[in-house]
RNA sequence: GCCUAGGUGGUGGAACUGGUAGACACGCAGGACUUAAAAUCCUGUAUCCGUUGAGGAUGUACGGGUUCGACUCCCGUCCUGGGUACCA
């Protein structure tokens, strides 16, 4: 009987359909078990092989856990707003509810053929006015609250407004945008609008000036991926860098908590670094020079404050707001010239190139604070308006970057460190003795940094402050495909919120999804709609792809409530998410936005865990070969990649052409059809092309790259599963590599998996149909399952599937040599197998008689007594320290385990001829030879 | 540039804590069964030299180092993936 795998998966997919077999419990005594996947954003491509690839793993884990008693909630959804349908609907003119709702549908399709354990009846998605409607509540609690830093917590801001009525801003400690110092009459005397606008300088949902990349040619914002080498990428117009009025999210308030968490959070230390060094905590002082010839000072940020005596000029950001006002009249034209070229280059491409120094001196000076000397103040673009307060202190002697600039224009390199050669580089140790440092001489770089700021604070021209690199995060798009703000404006323009009753603000409908062209979002095109509320205009932007994102984990646990963004209960038993699933190409986007809105639900007391993810896996990616063809421009020519030969008589450069006309076999890309690609690109009608000489065909370059549709190398997992099924499928994706490292996608090993599985049907059906012994197991066969059983255990625990199959592999290939086809070991078997290959499993389950699901199998026990192999490996020590393992054959006594131990080369070569000291024995664990 | 991960046979990979490098699988070669094919099974397969019941040398991106012993630890270099704040 053979192995119908497609058969077999339609049946039990059916079945637990129907039956609704992986719903999570709600009333159980059961401990729970939340394992989340990272929610795709669904493409029209389609689901790509790299899907499933953490989906499998994250579903094995939670059929595992099922096995082993736990109620678990292993739910899915869809992130759908965002840019690529919008664009979509540009083109088209097909609403992106309409593609989205098409995408998902096609998606469902395809994750129902693997046949995955999730709870559909908890799906979310983001577009979707009932679950957005949530999103917004939360926003409007972000905008009703501040940071209090003295409580450290998020705070509703009334309490704020009545401390500024009373005693003005003398007991304050709130995160804010910038330090404001006011009496409570000061406050009482000012206008509604006024104190509205100073509210906005701490509410943890906030509106300011920040910068985006403004179009004028496209009359539109553009976000960084569509703006390549400076121009858009559409239609390659001029791009530049212009501030806008737009809401942001204080998760600056949250920084230090966000650090501390990690601590206490499973993650790789990868991703913690990542974290870490994305918030970027330093520690240093802020230092005012003052300006000569001019009223005020320029503020620096310095971690080294010790190197304060080697400062010889001054950079400031092009952006930096005092440039107009301290450049003096010779020096404006060049200055005024650098800023325009330098403001419109991304931060990018000024961080990439760091080497090319540029920048220009404005003519201005300010006062050094010890010495009083003048300082020369340039603008250079390798210093950028976001970190800090956007200007340095330049230190040549101590910093790459200073001494570079000092280098190239000529400035004064002083040298602070006693014994430190600085003629060809700067030298940033802290270790070295100061000198031409007034009081911190002699002192190293560590005594000196605290010395340095007890003067700066003792003299006032400065204090001691944490920095950190985390910005404020953008909460503004003019997009149309994205979640309305519950904000409306009153004629003043001061933003209101809606009443809690109005939500969920929908989006209107409207004529076309292409921005207004005056920057505003389209949303400013449904003119009724932004006038309707009496009295007020409403806000047009939407909110950003990250907002629904940042709590969807949180709705998972309660999804159908409407009267709160999920119930009090249902936080309480779920709490958090166990075990989170994802690509570590969210690392420090959507994983550091989502801790920062758990921790504020959780300062309002919404959500019992300061931390939403315990642990965190992340896959790699499984990548494309996406197919280019060679061209030669000077000759006309193609050529294939394997015509070497031919290759060499070439002359000029190259250039790739990508091409979907690539002769695509069931399972991957072959040859180039060269009729087909003529015929869709006529231009190169007449062109040459060199096949390879010994086959005859044309092979194109293949370029791993990630996975997209435009890139023509998507393949869809549909195709596979009808060749092979769901669970060779869902194992050759574990059996390909580790889960966390990215890999390209290939066929290669597939049919290995495949008879694997055939192997292991074969174990109990021949061809008259299901053959079944009840005969007691042998020693040796219940060895080999236990054997197994202990192996794949540890290889779930620690996320080890591509060995866990190998396993799997080995027990078949043994079982198989021994002709077992008893009970006591194929049922084992099966439920070990069930969460690797759940169809086959259930199917063999099934005609064992049980009449249950094998999800309601437990997860077999292992049993020692089978595993203890013939011979003991001794692990031998030398001078206590581990050396390595030597094979001892079980059932002989100490004397001859000496003999034995003496005689090995590897001993003899330790010893070196020289005799042992002792040789410590402990018969069954170790031997410890003092040399 | 910066942050982060990786580089092992023809291929995907294994080696979990410094202890026999290449498990398992693909591919390839040879064989069995078969009229034949498919399927299945058996044997071999890192490289080079030698051998055909003989062993030796080399070998985990590259160059150094620590160690009795290094894929594993340290220093440096090269290459590749991911992120780099409005792709998701």
């Amino acid at each position: 009987m053979e192995y119908n795998f497609s058969e077999i998966e339609t049946k039990w997919q059916g079945y637990w359909a129907a039956r609704k077999t992986f719903a999570a419990q709600s009333n159980t005594i059961k401990p729970k078990y939340y394992v989340l996947d990272m929610f795709p954003y669904p493409s029209g491509a389609g689901l790509h092989v790299g899907h499933p690839l953490g989906y499998i793993a994250s579903d094995i884990v939670s059929r595992y856990k099922r096995l082993q008693g736990f109620n678990v909630l292993h739910p899915m959804g869809y992130d759908a707003f965002g840019l690529p349908a919008e664009q979509y609907a540009i083109q088209t003119g097909q609403h992106p509810e309409v593609t989205t709702k098409d995408n998902i549908a096609r998606y469902r399709e395809q994750l129902d053929k693997i046949g995955f354990a999730y709870d559909w009846d908890r799906e979310v998605r983001t577009s979707d006015p009932a679950y957005y409607k949530w999103t917004q509540w939360i926003f409007m609690q972000l905008f009703k609250c501040y940071y209090n830093t003295k409580t450290n917590k998020a705070e509703y801001i009334d309490g704020l407004i009545a401390e500024f009525a009373t005693n003005g801003t003398a007991n304050v400690n709130a995160a804010c945008s910038e330090m404001m110092s006011f009496t409570a009459e000061e406050w009482n005397a000012k206008s509604a609008k006024e104190q509205q606008e100073i509210l906005m300088n701490y509410r943890l949902a906030y509106q300011s000036f920040t910068m985006v990349n403004w179009c004028e040619a496209l009359g539109t914002v553009l976000a960084n991926d569509e703006v390549v080498n400076g121009v858009s990428e559409r239609g390659g117009y001029p791009v530049e860098r212009k501030p806008m009025r737009q809401w942001s999210l204080r998760i600056t308030a949250y920084a230090d908590r966000l650090l501390e968490g990690l601590e206490r959070i499973d993650w790789s230390d990868a991703l913690k670094e990542q974290q870490r060094n994305w918030i970027g905590r330093s520690e240093g002082a802020m230092v005012s020079f003052k300006l000569k010839d001019n009223e005020g000072a320029i503020e620096v940020f310095t971690t080294r404050p010790d190197t304060i005596f080697g400062v010889s000029f001054m950079v400031i950001a092009p952006e930096h707001e005092l440039v107009a006002k301290i450049t003096t009249p010779e020096q404006k034209e060049a200055v005024e010239a650098y800023v325009n070229i330098a403001k419109n280059r991304s931060e990018r491409e000024r961080m990439t190139e760091v080497k090319r120094v540029s920048g220009e001196f404005t003519g201005a000076y300010v006062e050094h604070p010890f010495t009083g000397a003048p300082i020369p103040v340039w603008i250079g673009d390798y210093v950028l308006a976001g970190y800090g307060t956007g200007a340095v202190m330049a230190v040549p002697a101590g910093d790459e970057r200073d001494y570079a600039f000092a280098k190239h224009f000529n400035l004064p390199i002083p040298a602070i460190l006693e014994g430190i050669d600085i003629s060809e580089a700067a030298n940033p140790t802290k270790d070295a003795k100061m000198i031409n440092s007034d009081f911190l001489n002699g002192l190293t770089g560590y005594e000196a940094i605290k010395k340095a700021i007890e003067e700066i604070e003792k003299r006032g021209i400065g204090k001691g402050k944490v920095n950190f690199r985390l910005r404020d995060a953008g909460y503004s798009r003019q997009r149309y495909w994205g979640e309305p703000f519950p904000v409306v404006y009153d004629k003043e323009g001061t933003p209101h919120l809606l009443d809690e009753n109005d939500l969920p603000v929908e989006l209107p409908k409207v004529d076309s999804y292409k921005p207004s062209g005056s920057g505003e979002s389209p949303l400013a095109n449904a003119k009724d709609w932004v006038t309707n509320v009496e009295g007020f205009t409403r806000e047009t932007d939407t909110m950003p792809g990250y907002a629904g994102s940042s709590w969807y984990f949180l709705r998972y646990m309660d999804p159908k409530n409407d009267t709160a963004f999920v119930g009090k209960d249902a936080v309480e038993y779920w709490r958090s998410v166990d075990l989170y699933l994802g690509g570590s190409e969210h690392a420090v986007g959507h994983l550091l936005y989502s801790r920062m809105w758990n921790k504020f639900l959780f300062d309002l007391g919404l959500v019992v865990e300061d931390e939403p993810f315990k642990k965190l896996i992340n896959q790699g990616m499984i990548q494309g070969m996406s197919p280019y063809i060679d061209y030669y421009p000077e000759h006309d020519t193609f050529i294939s990649v394997f015509a070497d030969e031919e290759k060499k008589q070439l002359t000029g450069k190259s250039e790739r052409v990508l091409t979907h006309l690539v002769w695509y076999g069931p399972l991957g890309l072959d040859s180039l059809d060269i009729e087909a690609f003529v015929n869709f690109y006529p231009q190169y009608k007449n062109s040459k092309f060199i096949k390879n000489s010994d086959d005859n065909r044309f092979d194109p370059t293949l370029v791993v790259e990630k996975m997209s549709k435009s890139r023509y190398n998507v393949v869809n997992p549909d195709v596979i599963i009808g060749q092979y099924g769901a669970d060779t499928l869902r194992m050759y994706e574990m059996f390909l590599g580790p889960l966390e490292q990215s890999k390209p996608w290939n066929t290669n090993g597939i049919s290995g998996v495949h008879n694997f599985l055939r192997k292991y049907w074969r174990l109990t059906h021949n061809e008259a149909g299901f053959n079944l012994s009840e005969d007691p197991a042998t020693k040796e066969e219940l060895k080999a399952l236990h054997k197994t059983i202990k192996k794949i255990q540890d290889d779930i625990e620690r996320f080890s599937f591509n060995t866990a199959v190998s396993s799997f592999m080995i027990c078949v290939n043994e079982l198989a040599d021994l002709k077992c086809n008893k009970r006591a070991i194929i049922e084992p078997l099966t439920a070990l197998l069930s969460p690797f290959a759940p169809h086959i499993a259930e199917e063999v389950w099934n005609k064992l008689g049980h009449t249950e699901s094998v999800i309601e199998a437990s997860f077999p026990m292992y049993n020692a007594e089978y595993t203890v192999s013939d011979a003991f490996a001794y692990p031998i020590q030398f001078n206590g320290k581990m050396k390595f393992n030597l094979e001892i054959p079980l059932g002989i006594d100490k004397e001859e385990i000496e003999k034995l131990v003496m005689a090995d080369d590897k001993v003899q070569k330790q010893l070196a001829g020289a005799a042992p000291k002792k040789v410590i024995i402990v018969p069954g664990k170790i031997v410890n030879i003092v040399a």
